[in-house]
DNA sequence: CTAGGGTTAG
């Protein structure tokens, strides 16, 4: 905010006349032009029905020429209207350059529209050549260049041009004092937006309704949903757009529940949804995952005529992706005549979202090879990638673990120049971390220009999930040093890392400066990262009063940590007891009761695993799956336990075998654990562990990945206890990168170590 | 000249 012209900072702020308000139009300008434009002259008409009949910009021009004897220069409008919709600066260019030939130019009014087609364009560099060279100007065609300067995402240049405006003498309309709160929500400059709010209330024209509605835009971006809803409410005639707005502001700081009593009370009203009212309150319904509200949003926007619109269909079809309904949103997106960029995007990420949200891991799995395929075929059709595209398949590259796609997308987003946006950027940082490579995470986010909170608290996490316990802290406190605000995501990171090294009191100090100095109200994830940190350090007793009297019901997190912890260090009852409230938490997860039996089995109770399996029955728990995926040369190759890719004989169970002999001679030897249940129970595994999923999938990756390159692992569920431990060995006998991501956590395997800290395998 | 659909961290 540094560069912010004079007159609108510091002492000088806005040079408005006490007067001001007597300037403000009492009728609204757009609706003076837009009778002007309906008032069609015979020659107008005359070329609109050329128009119609044909885009070809000459023959329309010659019929303005044949008849050029005293024609209105209002002929040119829907001519430079279809140049606005084609978006094509050298047609316009053409008329500007006809206009000029017939001596209209002289017209402020033609020539202010020339200056906002050139801008919708984004063609700036001519817009500002045309107003430079005006002899007049108005505040509309001021207001016209800054909107310009908008639309191409230069608000701070807008707000320049302002200041000139100011300087020059011209007085801002409500239409002008709207256009410049939208450059600040786009600057998401609070500060100058209140400033400007400031002389609004002053000058009594705070119940406007453009200024009502761009005031609601501006604190609802800026995370202040009060005071957009206060904007809204002080409103005089609130129009289709002030609805929208407001609904939008709900959607976007999350409160569903008014989002949806504004659009009832909005229909109650009588005011039509448009367009824009429909994507926003389908935002709505896929922030609750409202698939029966959305429904008959989506009959209503039917019925009003919406079937063929783009932006409505793209937020159906998006919704129906967050509600799991993936074949509902195929059909749409297979059905639409004309699709968009955004609709390209809003299926991968809704594909995206579908692999966050997946209980099913398999199901998790294919959405993201899914995702994968619709940017393959985005790629082969005549749009580009944006940087949402970039974000979103970057993202499903983290969570595919596909270290080799992230990179040929890392090489497109320099090629294309969408690595310097920093949402981009911070995605890339994510893809390299979750695929292990803590070097390459650091390098995104070194080189980045800009760094937002997200950013830091990627970087923060980054070190933490690795076990890089100092340098995490150490950024955090290189980020308070920057000024960034931290906020409760940054401290899970914070208190994961103290946690992860041990680190009781530097965690609780920091648990304190959460809450007093940052003034963040601790949530579940805080007191696991607490509890975690007790646990580690075989503190049991310590760790089970915070978990009595906390205000939270206990989360399967810490239920989990506290079983690990109970089994390294001995505490048998508190394991089971802790055990058995999970399986209360989760009475349909396969691996609870596969942790719980193998309890039970260990120790020789035979009634308990005898009621936990008849639970199981009532509960109709299914097979575990154990899945792995490895990701070699751009190719994804899956493992099961029993897999026939793998048979008796092939290179993958002869390298194994080989690994295993190894791995005895230096002490590793098979447990045996009931790893895998069926229909009927549990089977003695001992024979079975040998041919875990990870096990195959490190073998195949051993034979076929890239010399010395590390091997890269997904896996459907946690590992068991066997594998972990084999994993570590296996990392010193081929002196390899092992990396494992299972269904809970990162497991980085480094000659031995791995950077869990032997806390992450349960099983 | 104002309003929209798709993006990043646990």
């Amino acid at each position: 905010m540094a560069s912010l012209p004079s007159v609108l900072v510091g002492n000088n702020t806005l040079k408005l006349e006490p007067d001001f308000k007597k300037h403000l139009p009492t009728t609204s300008l757009s609706v003076q032009q837009k009778g002007n434009y309906n008032n069609k002259t015979a020659t107008t008409q005359l070329v609109e029905s050329y128009e119609s009949v044909s885009l070809d910009f000459r023959e329309a021009l010659s019929v303005i020429q044949d008849g050029s004897s005293g024609f209105e220069s209002n002929v040119y409008i829907p001519i430079l209207q279809e140049c606005m919709n084609n978006q094509s600066v050298s047609q316009t260019q053409m008329i500007h350059a006809h206009i000029i030939k017939t001596g209209t130019f002289e017209d402020l009014y033609l020539m202010t529209f020339v200056v906002n087609v050139y801008g919708k364009c984004g063609a700036m560099d001519l817009a500002r050549k045309l107003f430079d060279d005006l002899p007049k100007k108005n505040v509309v065609t001021w207001t016209s260049l800054m909107s310009g300067y908008i639309q191409s995402s230069e608000p701070m240049v807008a707000i320049r041009v302002f200041s000139e405006m100011l300087e020059d003498g011209t007085y801002p309309t409500n239409y002008t004092l709207g256009v410049v709160l939208h450059a600040c929500t786009l600057l998401l400059s609070v500060k100058l937006g209140e400033q400007l709010h400031g002389f609004i209330v002053k000058y009594q024209v705070e119940d406007d309704t453009s200024i009502g509605n761009a005031l609601s835009c501006l604190y609802s971006k800026c995370r202040s949903l009060d005071s957009a809803v206060k904007a809204f409410s002080r409103t005089g005639d609130k129009n289709v757009i002030s609805w929208t707005t407001a609904i939008s502001a709900c959607g976007d700081n999350g409160d569903s529940v008014m989002g949806l009593s504004l659009f009832t009370e909005m229909l109650y009203d009588g005011i039509e949804p448009n367009e824009y009212t429909f994507t926003s309150v389908l935002k709505v319904c896929c922030f609750m995952q409202a698939m029966g509200v959305g429904s008959q949003v989506h009959s209503l926007s039917i019925k009003l005529g919406y079937q063929n619109n783009i932006p409505v269909t793209n937020s159906i079809m998006y919704l129906y992706l967050k509600c799991g309904l993936i074949s509902e949103a195929k059909k749409l997106f297979e059905g639409m005549g004309k699709i968009s960029l955004v609709t390209w995007n809003a299926m991968i990420a809704g594909h995206a979202k579908m692999m966050e949200q997946a209980v099913d891991s398999l199901l998790a799995h294919s959405s993201g090879m899914e995702a994968l395929n619709i940017f393959k075929k985005l790629n082969r059709s005549n749009m580009k990638p944006d940087l949402f595209t970039y974000s979103s398949v970057l993202t499903v590259c983290s969570a595919l673990v596909a270290l080799e796609q992230g990179e040929q997308l890392h090489a497109q987003t320099i090629k294309s120049g969408f690595l310097s946006d920093v949402v981009v950027g911070t995605a890339l940082l994510n893809m390299y971390n979750k695929c292990g490579s803590i070097e390459k995470a650091c390098k995104a986010f070194v080189e980045m220009s800009i760094r937002t909170m997200i950013s830091w608290t990627s970087m923060i996490t980054a070190f933490s999930q690795h076990g890089h316990s100092q340098q995490a802290l150490q950024l955090f406190e290189d980020m308070r040093l920057a000024g960034v605000r931290p906020n409760k995501i940054t401290f899970v990171a914070v208190l994961s890392a103290c946690s992860h090294a041990g680190m009781v009191d530097e965690g609780l100090a920091y648990f304190k400066l959460m809450k007093n100095e940052y003034k963040i109200k601790p949530v579940m994830d805080h007191y696991a990262c607490l509890i975690d940190m007790y646990v580690r350090l075989g503190q049991l007793d310590e760790a089970f009063d915070f978990i009595k009297k906390m205000e939270f019901e206990p989360n399967e997190f810490i239920w989990s940590n506290l079983i690990a912890g109970c089994r390294s260090h001995g505490n048998l009852e508190l394991a089971y007891y802790a055990a058995e409230q999970l399986l209360n938490l989760n009475p349909k997860d396969c691996e609870t009761y596969v942790l719980l039996l193998n309890m039970y089995l260990s120790a020789g109770k035979y009634q308990d695993v005898s009621r936990v399996k008849k639970r199981m029955k009532i509960e109709k728990v299914g097979k575990l799956k154990d899945w792995s995926w490895i990701s070699v040369r751009d190719k994804v190759h899956s493992f099961k336990p029993d897999d026939r890719l793998c048979p008796p004989g092939g290179e993958v169970d002869l390298m194994l075998a080989d690994l295993l002999e190894k791995a005895r001679t230096i002490g590793y030897e098979a447990q045996g654990s009931f790893g895998v249940t069926d229909e009927e129970g549990l089977e003695q595994t001992t024979s079975k562990i040998i041919h875990h999923s990870e096990k195959l999938a490190v073998a195949y990756g051993l034979l076929n990945a890239p010399n010395e390159s590390p091997i890269r692992v997904i896996k459907s569920i946690s590992m068991c206890s066997d594998c972990h431990s084999f994993i570590k060995l296996i990392s010193v006998i081929t002196e390899r990168e092992i990396i494992i991501r299972d269904s809970k956590r990162l497991h980085k395997f480094v000659n031995g170590k791995c950077s869990c800290g032997d806390f992450g395998s349960l099983m």
